[in-house]
This record gives structure tokens, C-alpha cells and sequence, in this order.
RNA sequence: GCUCUCGUAGUUUAAUGGAUAAAAUGCCUCCCUCCGAAGGAGGCGCUGCAGGUUCGAUUCCUGCCGGGAGCACCA
């Protein structure tokens, strides 16, 4: 790769220099005005040499004109930027990568590396609600990333099958056996304040599974929720190698806690972390009942997890209100497992706040992450009146799922998100549906023009580069792989997002402005047109962003 | 009160300490005898405030102002 081949020219021109360590970047310019990558080193050299930046740009020029293969001109600009732009042969070798090779866009970051990736986390008895969508989304692409990354990936989900929720569910149906699960749990909700004695009775009951009715009623309950998620993970594209539920690692974290009394102790009847001793805070791990908290069963689940075989890295994908307990959870983790020191790490996420009140939930006000899936699934149904097409209800969820998915995954993870629905399905510009347009627009251009006999032996150099000449699709395409693997180094999906949404802009304009089939240049424009497509379902993947066939 | 986090066009979001702060949406103009108009072209409009470090700050540091989250037996 190109960009790699400079890296390494300016480094070993820097050490000649006699600045061997001084850190610099190579990316993509601002403007492909200047050059098809771009470098700071000169700029970040200078001080370090106590030479002005010109005089350190000119010394790198020299040093490295003419003896980088695919470099045709380089230039400085600027306060010391140093340009370099690409040769049409190289750029042309690189397209051509991008239309043919199946691994197009991955990389070696995480070789040999095993990672368990932990997400979405819904609880059983209770709804699916946006959280986790948000978290599934996140955590699938992040998956996705490690795998294009050359990591073993093992997907994992933790759900909460006991505590006071599931017994406000069984109270509920109890009440009303003709309500739905996510119902019952509602109204055994609304109903705690007034019958807590009833209900924490009831939770008691089936933790102890002293009553028959009260464990199949729950058992019912479990499994019905469990497959109704499954459908749930098939709309969004998850496969989980591994669940944990906390009915295990409840149990596993209390005798974890009962045998480490050297990292815990007692305090006002509960056990306890100190966590000021780390600069954290202090945190209950088992409660004056001795039943263990969150805390405790975490640590279960760290057990649980290594049970399943080492691994490199451990990921949860997590709410930002949880950070905090967290790193109590981890450094108590730390203490106890020495060799996972190093190896927890945690990405959170914000809300996902509405913008409008209309898409209320068919049941009640409560909007959760199946209603918003199902009413973006029909507002996508309407838009698609009078298409012909050959299966509009597959191409309808896609749609939806890419409209969701894409509206979490624009903006860099933490942050809260405001999703306005109605924007999110007007399809236009900034949506998945912007993005999957693009690649089915691609895909028919493609079948067209071979339908047209089009070939693929590709036009003089020359006559590209008059071709081409304000334009820059093949120039922003090259970058891909960058993209992709800077999103992998530094867990951001977003970098993938911003940079696929850019490409179909490029493409959208391009098509508006040549003509493939008929064009002065058939087989070159085909070839941009393959590249385009295959990078934008290769993006589309890593994001985990359905790619219709049709739409 | 303490800790964490975030303040960027009217709105939703980008920007590894770098070049003229970038897109989308919105509003105003245009473009289908033409491979997909869910599209394209053009115009309007932005770094909360005050200092500091730096050749250079949206980015790092300090203070202030303003959101959000957390701060012992829920998860």
C-alpha cells in the first residue's frame, strides 16, 4: 500500500535527519488539490532539530524525491505540509484492488488475537427497548471490525433472568394472564410502589423455586422471551456464540467475593470494595441480605467468560451510567484475575433521545426498540409504493434497520443521539438508505453496462486522466482501507460511516456527470463503478448495515 | 458538594495539534427526449465565555457559564 511505503520513506528520512522519534502522520488532504496524502513530519520535526519547517520539508523532499514507487510529484505547502501525489498507474493498481480483491479494506491489527465481544444485554420479561438497539448496533460493527482485523471475534450476551424485574413480570401475568409478557412487567411495575411486600415475596419464591406454578410460569416466561429476541438479533444481524444469563453468575460472583476476603470487606452488613483506594469509589458487592449486586455477578461473568476459553481482549459494549461501576468492577476484577489485567475493556454509549412524539409505540407510550424498528419499517413501506419489486418486505426491513443502525453509528460512541424518525426515512442525504441507494444504484449500473457488452480491458492512462480530470471518486476511493483500519485501531465505527457516506456522495456525483455505457471511456468508468459498489457493501458490512439487492 | 462527560451553522452531526472548520437537513434557485430524481448543480449560514501552552488550538491545560450521567446495598 501506498500510503505505507511513505510512512516508512519519511521515517527513515527523519532518522537521517537525525529526528528518529518524533511522531507524524500521513493521511488524506483536506483537498485532493494538493496531493493524494499529506504529512505534518516536517512541521512536527522541526522544533526538535531547531530548524524552521521549510528548511526541514526541503531536506525530507530531497531525501525522498523520486525514490517512492507510485509517487509521482511531491510538493510543500503551506507552513511545511509535504504533498504527495499518486501516478495514474498507481492509482489505477488500487482501483483495480478495489473492484477485485476479496480482501479489499482488511488488515492484520489484530492477527492471532481472540476477543470476546459482549453486548446488547437485554433482560428477559422485559421489553427490547432502544438501549439495546443501541448497544447491539455498536457492538455488532465493532465485531465486525476486530473480524476484518484478522481477530477470532466470539460474540457474547449477558441477560438478566432474576431479580426484582422478573418477579414484577410474574406478579403481572399473575394478574392478567392475557397480557403479554412486556405488558405484565409494565403493569407489575406501576403496581410496586403498592404491593412491594406481595412482590418481593414473589421474587423470593423464585429464587427458591419453592412453588411449582411460580417456576413454570417463569420458565415459560424465560423461554418465550429468549426466542422472541432471537428474532429480534435476526433482523439486526447478530449471531451470539455465548450467553450468560445471571442466574449463573450470581451464584459464581457471590463465592468469588466469599473467597477473596483480602480484596473485599464487611461494612454496615454488606460486603464491600474500597475502591478510594484506587482513586475509584467504594461499591457494594453483596448486600446486607447476602445477595450479590450487579458488582458481585459481574464478576461471575468475568469467571464465566474466561471459562469459555482465554482470550486477548474482553469488550463491553455498555451504557455510559454504568462507566462508573465499572472500573470498580474492573480493578476489583484485576485483583482477583491478575491475568486479565489489562485485557477488560468497555465502550459506553449515550441515549437515544426522540425528536418527535408521532412515532409512538402501538402499545401504551412506552417506545421500544421492536415498535421503532416496526413503525420505521412501515413509514419505509409507504415510500416504496408503486416500485416493482420483487420482494418489498425484505427490502423495507433492510431499510429500516439501515436507517436505525446508520443514525447510531454516525457520530463517534458516548454520545447521546437525537433521532428524528421522519428525517431517518426521508432518504435523503445523510441516512443508510442514502448509502444502500448508492450500492444498489452501483450494482444495476454494473449489470447494465456488461449487459452492453462493456469489458473490462481498461483505456490508455493518458486518455483517464483526461477523462477524469475534475474529477475525484478514484482518488477518495484508494482510501478505504485506511479508513477502515484506523475505525478498527480506536473502536470507532463512525470513522466508517463519515468516510462511506462521502463515497456515495463522490459516486452520486459522478454518475450525474458521465456516462458509463455510451461514454467516451466505457471500460475505465466500469472498473470506478465496480470499486465503488464493492467498497460500499464491504463498508455497508462492517457496520452491519443490510445490503438490499433491490430497492 | 464531589467525580465523569458533552457544549461546533436554525437543527442533527464531522474534523489524529495543522492548510479556506466539513457534510447533511432547512430556506432560495436550477437539472429527467439521458445507464435508478430515494439523485445531481449553485446560493445563505457555525467553534459557549475568559485566559494559558504552541510556529499553529474545535482539539491540550486552568477558570467560569450551560446541558447530561453517576455518587453504598437496582441493573
Amino acid at each position: 500500500m501506498d500510503q505505507e511505503e511513505i510512512q516508512k520513506g519519511i521515517q527513515k528520512a527523519l532518522a537521517a535527519l537525525g529526528a528518529p522519534d518524533v511522531p507524524f502522520v500521513v493521511d488524506r488532504p483536506g483537498d485532493f488539490a494538493h496531493g493524494d496524502y499529506a504529512t505534518n513530519a516536517a512541521l512536527a520535526a522541526a522544533k526538535h532539530l531547531g530548524k524552521n519547517p521549510r528548511e526541514v520539508a526541503d531536506a525530507l523532499v530531497g531525501a525522498l524525491e523520486g525514490k517512492i514507487e507510485g509517487v509521482q510529484k511531491i510538493e510543500i505547502a503551506g507552513p511545511g505540509f509535504i504533498n504527495f501525489r499518486l501516478s495514474r498507474q498507481a492509482i489505477l493498481k488500487e482501483v483495480q484492488k478495489a473492484a477485485t480483491d476479496e480482501v479489499w479494506g482488511q488488515n492484520n491489527l489484530y492477527k492471532n488475537k481472540t476477543v470476546m465481544v459482549e453486548y446488547t444485554d437485554p433482560n428477559p420479561f422485559k421489553e427490547f427497548h432502544i438501549g439495546h438497539l443501541m448497544s447491539n448496533t455498536i457492538g455488532e460493527s465493532i465485531a465486525r471490525l476486530f473480524e476484518s482485523s484478522g481477530a477470532q471475534v466470539s460474540r457474547a450476551n449477558y441477560q438478566g433472568d432474576l431479580g426484582v424485574h422478573v418477579a414484577k413480570a410474574i406478579w403481572g401475568k399473575q394478574q392478567q394472564p392475557d397480557a403479554s409478557w412486556g405488558e405484565a412487567y409494565v403493569y407489575g411495575s406501576n403496581q410496586y410502589e403498592t404491593h412491594k411486600e406481595e412482590i418481593d415475596e414473589l421474587n423470593k419464591t423464585i429464587y427458591e423455586k419453592t412453588d411449582p406454578a411460580v417456576v413454570a410460569l417463569y420458565e415459560s416466561g424465560r423461554a418465550e422471551s429468549l426466542a422472541h429476541f432471537e428474532e429480534v438479533y435476526k433482523i439486526l444481524g447478530t449471531t451470539f456464540a455465548h450467553y450468560f444469563f445471571e442466574s449463573e453468575t450470581g451464584p459464581k460472583g457471590l463465592a468469588i467475593v466469599r473467597a477473596h476476603p483480602e480484596v473485599f470487606e464487611e461494612s454496615e452488613g454488606a460486603v464491600v470494595f474500597k475502591g478510594e483506594n484506587y482513586g475509584l469509589h467504594t461499591r457494594v458487592f453483596v448486600n446486607s441480605k447476602g445477595l450479590p449486586t450487579y458488582e458481585a455477578k459481574e464478576l461471575g461473568l468475568v469467571n464465566a467468560k474466561k471459562e469459555k476459553g482465554s482470550f486477548d481482549l474482553s469488550l463491553t459494549i455498555t451504557a455510559n451510567e454504568i462507566s462508573e461501576y465499572f472500573k470498580v468492577v474492573r480493578k476489583a476484577a484485576e485483583l482477583i484475575f491478575p491475568d486479565l489485567d489489562g485485557k477488560m475493556l468497555a465502550r459506553f454509549h449515550g441515549f437515544l433521545k426522540l425528536t418527535t412524539g408521532k412515532m409512538s409505540s402501538r402499545k401504551g407510550n412506552v417506545i421500544t426498540g421492536e415498535s421503532l424498528l416496526m413503525d420505521l419499517k412501515d413509514a419505509a413501506k409507504e415510500k416504496m409504493q408503486g416500485r416493482d419489486l420483487q420482494d418489498a418486505d425484505t427490502v423495507a426491513e433492510q431499510v429500516s434497520v439501515g436507517a436505525i443502525k446508520y443514525a447510531v453509528l454516525k457520530q463517534g460512541s458516548g454520545k447521546d443521539i437525537v433521532f428524528d424518525p421522519e428525517k431517518s426515512l426521508s432518504l435523503e442525504g445523510d441516512s443508510g438508505p442514502y448509502l444502500q441507494y448508492a450500492h444498489t444504484r452501483a450494482a444495476s449500473l454494473i449489470k447494465k453496462a456488461r449487459a452492453a457488452g462493456v469489458h473490462d480491458a481498461v483505456e490508455s492512462v493518458q486518455d483517464i486522466e483526461e477523462f477524469l480530470k475534475a474529477l475525484t471518486l478514484d482518488r477518495l476511493l484508494i482510501h478505504y482501507p485506511a479508513v477502515a483500519e484506523r475505525a478498527a485501531r480506536e473502536l470507532e465505527p463512525h470513522y466508517v460511516t463519515t468516510y462511506m457516506t462521502e463515497l456515495a456522495a463522490a459516486f452520486n456525483s459522478w454518475y450525474a456527470n458521465v456516462r458509463v455505457i455510451d461514454g467516451d471511456y466505457p471500460s475505465y468508468a466500469l472498473l470506478l463503478a465496480e470499486a465503488v459498489e464493492q467498497t460500499l457493501g464491504k463498508g455497508l458490512k462492517l457496520l452491519g448495515i443490510p445490503v438490499p439487492k433491490e430497492m
